[in-house]
DNA sequence: CAGTGGTCTAGACCACGCA
DNA sequence: GCGTGGTCTAGACCACTGC
């Protein structure tokens, strides 16, 4: 494409180049770039908006725009083995997990249709956010049945959940099934995260079952599209 | 949020209710849509664009605004197995697949460190494009060792490349591999899909080994990210 | 308080789809 | 040839950050 912004996405993709090379994260602010290409801020935007998407620069709330750090490498089935903090110090981030909310309450007929439980059953509900070197990433949202992990909600859930669960309940993880899309982060999870609204985002839904086969946890996630890369290998049955 | 986008976005969420009732899958144009909530084109389209980017609406270049259809539901894992066509059909897409290019080339040291071969190795490129229902959701791009595969090339490619595979050559398909990120359509792949350049996409990168653990196939794969949703469930170890 | 991105206006011209 | 989205201009005001 010969578009305008196109062209200048091309030009800043040198000048990233030029910044990393020197160690700078941060793009000069939009009107300075506007009036290094002659255009409009508009038309600027619309080229950092490709950058975004792709995942090289990102943005944090009227402070400027910054070179994306490396992302994430994360295989979804190792999570009930491997806490989110353990793989992402293993690749060199400092996580840190900062739990939002937990409460109690009872399950409405969309939450028991996903739980395959019945409507009226206790939960407890978290919320916590994750972020990496600093900066936010991940938004969760868990559900989890009350009458099988009764005294959850006053462990300390700032660490791995599942090592809480393994080590302190009489619950077997025994099988995940795990749904994945991409959306955009909704208004909650992106002002939590800091995030322009709107922002493309990996949309995880998790079940857990036990042993006997009732689901005892239901998750809903959402990732910054930018700070995580899924990878795993399997043997072809 | 408190814009004006947004609130538009919001009563367009109510217009595509109501157009889904009747059966039109069709928006008005912007100009009827901007005058009608009495903005700018360049408001209903920030509107526009978020509901794309959640995948409730899609564009066709020039043509319009849609709502888009259900997602394909898809495993990764049972790619080697049952082929697009046939999981396709199995949800009530009508699929159709189309060889763009099938090339024989020599491996560059990209290509041969991604394959863990040496460079000059021999190899096929094919390229096709899927569509489902008429529309097209998947670009591919996929290098076989030639010197596994002799003849592949002449085969029959707008099926499923892994029945071929199975049934002709003596390659057994020992392990997969699997890279997953969100990312946008570079030019090429937007054009081949007629998307917009810049559209939000999930990007696949798959290694095959044979038995002998040696790579013999390596994929890159875009996705238009609002046709597919991942599926799989596992067992924890 | 100055500088930043976030949002919005009111136009304009162009390239392409379609009849 | 008309209507569509695609792109771009040249402004404006606002909300927030950081000094």
């Amino acid at each position: 494409m010969s578009t305008r912004a196109n062209a200048i996405k091309q030009k800043l993709e040198l000048r990233l180049k030029q910044l990393l090379a020197t160690g700078d994260l941060k793009l000069p602010s939009e009107r300075i770039l506007s009036e290094e290409f002659d255009t409009t801020r508009v038309t600027i935007r619309e080229s950092l908006r490709q950058l975004e998407a792709e995942g090289v620069i990102y943005r944090e709330n009227r402070r400027g725009w910054f070179i994306a750090p490396p992302r994430l490498n994360y295989d979804p089935r190792v999570h009930t083995k491997t806490s989110f903090m353990d793989y992402a110090r293993q690749q060199g981030f400092i996580p840190r997990t900062q739990v939002l909310k937990v409460t109690t309450e009872y399950a409405d007929d969309y939450v028991a249709a996903m739980m395959a439980t019945s409507p009226g059953k206790p939960l407890y509900r978290i919320e916590r956010m994750r972020s990496l070197d600093g900066r936010p990433v991940l938004y969760e949202n868990i559900l989890l049945r009350a009458d099988l992990l009764k005294g959850l909600d006053e462990k300390d859930l700032s660490g791995s959940l599942h090592e809480v669960i393994r080590n302190d309940f009489n619950v077997k993880i025994e099988r995940t099934d795990l749904e994945l899309t991409v959306s955009t982060l909704p208004e909650k999870q992106a002002e939590a995260l800091s995030a322009p609204v709107g922002l493309s985002a990996l949309h995880f839904q998790r079940r857990y079952y036990n042993e006997h086969g009732a689901v005892f946890e239901f998750d809903s996630e959402y990732w910054r599209h930018d700070a995580i890369a899924i990878g795993f290998g399997f043997k072809n049955k």
